[in-house]
DNA sequence: TTATTTCTAGACCTTACAGTCTATTTAAAT
DNA sequence: ATTTAAATAGACTGTAAGGTCTAGAAATAA
């Protein structure tokens, strides 16, 4: 009655909500810098609980396998990004293509604080696919789904406010955008240099203005 | 004397040519397959010469160490990938832009080949970066540049036939080619279909249709 | 033939890895 | 207090991986 949830409370230690165990939240965030420089496959869970300062008991708390660690970091990075990208493309103080070019500045500027050496996770398991557990699969494709879908929603905006012209669907630029700006990190992180996201920036935004101006 | 090099002919069994070697062709073939989908830090060495059909002892006869073999792979795929590059810009019966599209087709259709499973050596490579012995990196740089150039070169003729405008340096368009390029390719594999490759080379082909109008 | 070297062959070794097991400690309900 | 379950702790296990070793077959100069 006292209780807001009908489960009746049971016995013992009563678990804690993921997101505020600490050992989870250590391993989450040791795990994603990992897999971000490293890839899924060459990562090792030693390593990882090592830097983490957890021990593997806890590990295995938390997740029952190394699979399901890297789904839950997949999860992870992808709200961790999403937000992100709202954070830039819902900015009203700038034009749509502003917001966009922010994201570009921030990412730009996130791989360099790392000295270009981690790149996307989500990029880094898409090239690995070959040598990835099969769910994740899906679960990539729909990371990059929903990371268009916020560009083409920004991209549209810009169309409407006529930033760009309506010669492609934003869709379609946002698909466009986000293959190569993936290509862009891996390269950026190959060559440690800001220049690869400079030079894709460059090339799509002068894309964006073709569009304008041909409109 | 009769010898035409000057090297005096030693006693025993002369080395093959590694040309000639059938194991180690046999190696580099079915290594070139097992990392185009696999990538190096997941591919194992004895995966490979089983399905090679290879022994062991005769792995490490031609090759010190996976490292060394690793390497050996990129060497073979930069040569065999510029050739197909000279193959395709060296078309005359072709337009320079062309030739360029029946790059864009013939990877695409080498992909399809293979379901889509198996990427770019380089690509796959690239993204493993942190996890790679570090002289590959080097080794992978200068695989991209030699294509870039080849690519370059291709455009600067476009240019100097009017296909495109004189707007942007052909080694910034090369450069960005390739970098967006390589994203397609992983996009392919992950989605397991030719659509990224359409997508980038539609939005580029249009980029350069773009430079042409404003010149 | 014989000496010498390459190439083939695969059993064996070592290490590193994901994953298990068994305690012990901590926190809450009774 | 006592009971119950979560969380921490790390030694241990089994296997898969890269790499070594030794032996023999094949090839050619002497």
């Amino acid at each position: 009655m006292e209780n807001a949830q009908e489960t009746k409370p049971r016995r013992g230690r009563p678990p804690k909500a993921p997101d505020d165990a600490a050992a989870r939240q250590k391993l989450i965030r040791t795990g994603l810098a990992h897999l971000t420089e490293r890839g899924y496959s060459s990562a090792g869970v030693n390593e990882i609980i090592l830097e983490a300062g957890v021990p593997k008991g806890c590990f295995y708390h938390y997740f029952r396998s190394k699979e399901d660690f890297g789904a839950a970091l997949i999860d992870a990075y992808q709200s961790y990004f999403s937000a992100k990208l709202d954070r830039c493309f819902q900015d009203e103080t700038l034009s749509p293509l502003d917001r966009l070019r922010r994201f570009v500045d921030e990412a730009s500027a996130g791989m360099a604080k790392h000295d270009f050496k981690r790149g996307c996770l989500a990029g880094n398991l898409g090239q690995e696919t070959g040598a990835l557990p099969a769910p994740f699969r899906e679960r990539l494709q729909s990371t990059f789904k929903d990371w268009q879908d916020r560009t083409a929603a920004c991209l549209a905006q810009a169309q409407s406010l006529g930033e760009i012209g309506p010669k492609h669907a934003p869709q379609e630029l946002a698909a466009f955008f986000w293959i190569g700006w993936e290509g862009a990190v891996l390269r950026a992180k190959l060559d440690r240099s800001p220049a690869p996201l400079e030079t894709f920036a460059k090339g799509f935004f002068t894309l964006l203005e073709s569009e304008a101006e041909n409109q």
